[in-house]
DNA sequence: CCTACCGATCGGTAGG
DNA sequence: CCTACCGATCGGTAGG
């Protein structure tokens, strides 16, 4: 009995340190295939990473497509995470609309929060049939988003068709499309740096939402 | 006399075609660089591509960095070759604007131009020393725009500042940054297809100015 | 531009 | 998770 504990509590130790590993490899490889692409990253470059020797991945993950896919998962994962988090705090369509804003930058740009870039860069290098259970996950996201711009596009707070009470379903999607690819195409040209002069993410948020957003009308 | 004429005859044409050969190489190698990525584009690809056999392409590229280079370099002659002749028929601000868009989703989209596409997606595997180079003509390209947007804001025909006479430069550059990624990530989502409910590049470039521009104060 | 080829490297596996 | 390894493929070259 007490043998039969001793067995079960090492068991699920030993799962845990395998989980641990596993997410080890995953952040390792994020800032990898961030930095120079799934295609150009050795599975040799993501074991020396996370000290393993060359086989040792494949103990954890069948083969390198789907440590490409682990990563997306857990950018989406922590994305809504991030998101439905920040969205609590605030109140009015404005606030939800900068926090939304600002919390995208963050799951771009912030240290160790690679795996949405790399979502964005590497989409080619997935296999087709990992690509659907992917999308939907994305849509439960890109619908925080939709939500949000028919509140702003509704109230004209946002680019045309300030003058209609309704906004057609067509508008926001295209809100969403037009603002949502300004933002994640700052993964081409924004950098972090920490000297005078530079721009920082708040920086980068408002700038961002005083272009897209008009004045109450 | 007539012999050396001959000659000089024949190693001109011969000179035109092996441009024609680099052109085509040039042309095969966007597509398939589009299609799967720089990386996972083989030079047997490529060779396979135009009729040639794997160590040919190396008679005319001294290695495959120097094609994808190629390829970049190509598809910024023709982004402002078209974009120069598009602006020639524009003649108000919002026609520039109009006329800008309207170009530079023909350059991302149209078929057979997929250099610029190439640019987006495969500029981390650029080599640095070619970087530069690339960069120095890109400027070029981004000064249009730049003149461009400088217009629509000082009118107050665009984003923020539509109640200042003189638009700041660092919201020109907002401007430019926010609505080129917007117009540029349409290469992650935009398909053409010919069936109904399909949205053209005609569409598209409206929808994208109507959602950008603002009624004249 | 082809033929024939090479050294290096890659993703992945067997057996422990 | 390591050791030891393999077949396949890759970018590139020599010699014509």
């Amino acid at each position: 009995m007490a043998e039969t504990r001793k067995q079960v509590k090492r068991s699920v130790a030993d799962g845990q340190d395998e989980a641990n590993r596993r997410q080890a490899l995953i952040r390792a490889s994020a800032r990898l295939f961030r930095e120079k692409g799934f295609e150009a990253t050795t599975v040799r470059d993501i074991a020396g990473a996370v000290g393993m020797r060359s086989g040792s991945p494949f103990y954890h993950f069948s083969n390198k497509q789907e440590i490409l896919k682990a990563v997306m998962e857990e950018g989406l994962r922590q994305g809504l995470d991030r998101t439905e988090e920040a969205l609590k705090a605030a109140t009015t369509p404005q606030e939800r609309f900068r926090a939304m804003v600002r919390t995208h930058y963050g799951i771009l740009h912030d240290e160790g929060s690679e795996f949405i870039a790399v979502l964005l860069y590497d989409w080619r290098s997935l296999p087709d049939e990992h690509k659907q259970d992917i999308i939907a996950v994305k849509d439960r996201y890109d619908l925080l988003w939709q939500a949000c711009l028919q509140e702003m596009l509704s109230l004209g707070l946002l680019g045309a068709n300030s003058d209609h009470d309704k906004a057609a379903a067509d508008d926001v999607k295209t809100a969403r499309l037009m603002i949502m690819g300004a933002i994640n195409f700052t993964v081409t040209w924004y950098k972090q740096h920490t000297g005078r002069g530079a721009m920082d993410l708040d920086a980068l948020s408002d700038r961002t939402v005083r272009f897209f957003m008009r004045e109450a009308p």
